[in-house]
DNA sequence: TGAATAGTGTCTTTCAGACAATATGCC
DNA sequence: GGCATATTGTCTGAAAGACACTATTCA
C-alpha cells in the first residue's frame, strides 16, 4: 500500500517513555513523575513525552529525560514498544519504552520541570501507576535481571569509585536474595574487569574496605558477555 | 505536555515489519517481497503494512503477514522498534519490527498478494534490500542467534517429527559453524525435552534415523532456559 | 577486648569440549 | 561386502556452588 493513500488514516501518536533504575539506599529506585493533569491525574507515571519529527527514538528519550528531570543517564536502551488499543483513554498511543540506568553518585537535586514533580520510587513499594505503567516497569525490572547476568550494565549504577560489598549488595537488591560473599568476589575478580585503587573506605568502627574501579574503556558495555552471575 | 496541544503535531506513520524466517533445504531462508513501487521499486523488502487504529500492534504483525503471505507463523515475537528520522525517504515512519519462526513443512505454496512477489530468499545470499531493511535483517539474525542459545524457539522452525541430525544441522546453519555431533546429542537428550519416537525415517542406501518430536506442551517457549548452546 | 565488617581457600560436583569406533540398512 | 549415515562413551579441564575462619579498625 502507499503512503499516499494511509495519510487520511488516523495516525497514532508515538511517545517515548524512560524508565530510569538507580541503586540508592541498599535498594533499587525508579524515576517516576506524579500527573497534574488528567487522565490518572495525581498518579505517578514513568516519564515521557513525543517524539519530534527530527529527531530519532533515542534522541526522544535523552532529550525528555533531560527536560523532565534535568539528568543524563549513563546506560540507555530501548525495552519494548507499548501499543495496545486502549491504552490511554483518549487516543491511539504507541509507546516506545527505553530502559536507562543512572550512577547512584549522580543522583543530582531532581530539578521538578514545569509540569511535573520527580521522585525516586522504591521498586519493593510502587503505587499505582497511570495508563500500562505497572507492566512497563515489571517488564523492565525483568529486563534488568536478565542483563545483569550477562552484561556489565550493573556497573553504571554504582559510584565510579565502589567496595565488592557495594557491587555484591547492588546484585543483592535487584536479585532480591542473599549471594555467597566468597563465590561473588572469586567470581567478580576472575573477571578482569576491576582495577584495585590504592584507597580505602572508612565507614565506621571496623576494617576498611579496598575501593575499585570498573575497566570502562575496554569493555565496549553491550557486548561484553561474561558474567554469569547469579550463585 | 497535552494530548491537545499535540494533535497538531505532524504525526509519524507508525508501521509493522514482519522477518520471518524458517529453515529450507539445509539453509536459513527469509521471507521477502518485492516493491512494486517507488521508492526503492523492483527491490526486495521485509514485507509489513499500517498499524490499524483498532488493533495491537502483534494483531497487525499477524494480519500483515498473513495478508502479504497467506501464512500464519509458529512463533512471532517484537524484536526492535526503527525510528531513525529520515529512514523512509517521504515522511517519518516508525517500524516495530516483529521476529516470526515458521515451520520448514508449513512452507506452503507462497501465495503472492495483490501487490507484492514473495520469496525465500537465502540469509547467505541477500539482495540489496529497500529503506534500512539490511541493518533490520541483521539484528533479526542476531536475535535469533542469542534465542537459539538460551530458549527452545528453534524447534518452531523444525518440522513437528525430526531426527537428531535435522535439529544439529538447524544450528550448524544459523550459528554458521560445525558442531560436534557426539556432545550436540548427549547435550540435547539431556535436556530432557525430546520424544523419541518408534519410528525412523528412511533416506537412501544407509541406516535410518530415529525420528523424535519436541515436547511442546510442557515448555512455555519463551521462559523456558537451559540450552546453552554452542558447543 | 569486643563489635563490626573485610577478606580469604578448599572440596565436590557438574558441565563443556576434545576425541573415534561400532551399528544398521541398502545396494 | 562396500557405502553412507546413525549411534554411542570416556577423559580432562573449568567453573559453579557449598562451606567457616582470620584480619583489621575503632570505640
Amino acid at each position: 500500500m502507499s503512503v499516499r493513500r494511509h495519510q487520511e488514516l488516523e495516525r497514532p501518536l508515538v511517545t517515548v517513555d524512560v524508565i530510569l533504575f538507580t541503586i540508592r539506599e541498599c535498594d533499587l529506585k525508579v524515576l517516576l513523575v506524579r500527573r497534574r493533569f488528567e487522565p490518572f491525574q495525581g498518579q505517578m507515571a514513568i516519564p515521557g513525552g513525543f517524539v519530534l519529527p527530527t529527531e530519532s527514538l533515542e534522541e526522544a528519550a535523552f532529550r525528555e529525560l533531560r527536560e523532565e528531570t534535568g539528568i543524563t543517564p549513563a546506560y540507555l536502551e530501548q525495552l519494548y514498544t507499548f501499543g495496545a488499543p486502549r491504552r490511554d483513554p483518549r487516543t491511539r498511543v504507541i509507546t516506545v519504552a527505553y530502559f536507562a540506568l543512572l550512577r547512584s553518585e549522580e543522583l543530582a537535586p531532581v530539578a521538578d520541570s514545569d509540569a511535573s514533580a520527580v521522585e525516586w520510587v522504591s521498586m519493593k513499594s510502587l503505587p499505582r501507576l497511570a495508563f500500562d505503567h505497572a507492566e512497563i516497569l515489571e517488564y523492565a525490572l525483568q529486563r534488568l535481571r536478565a542483563k545483569l547476568e550477562y552484561t556489565t550494565v550493573g556497573f553504571q549504577m554504582l559510584p565510579r569509585e565502589f567496595t565488592l560489598t557495594d557491587l555484591q549488595q547492588m546484585y543483592e537488591v535487584i536479585y532480591d536474595r542473599p549471594l555467597d560473599k566468597r563465590n561473588f568476589r572469586k567470581k567478580v575478580l576472575s573477571l578482569g574487569i576491576l582495577t584495585p585503587l590504592n584507597r580505602q573506605r572508612r565507614a565506621g568502627s571496623h576494617r576498611p574496605a579496598r575501593l575499585y574501579r570498573f575497566k570502562e574503556s575496554e569493555h565496549g558495555l553491550l557486548k561484553d558477555r561474561g558474567i554469569t552471575f547469579p550463585m
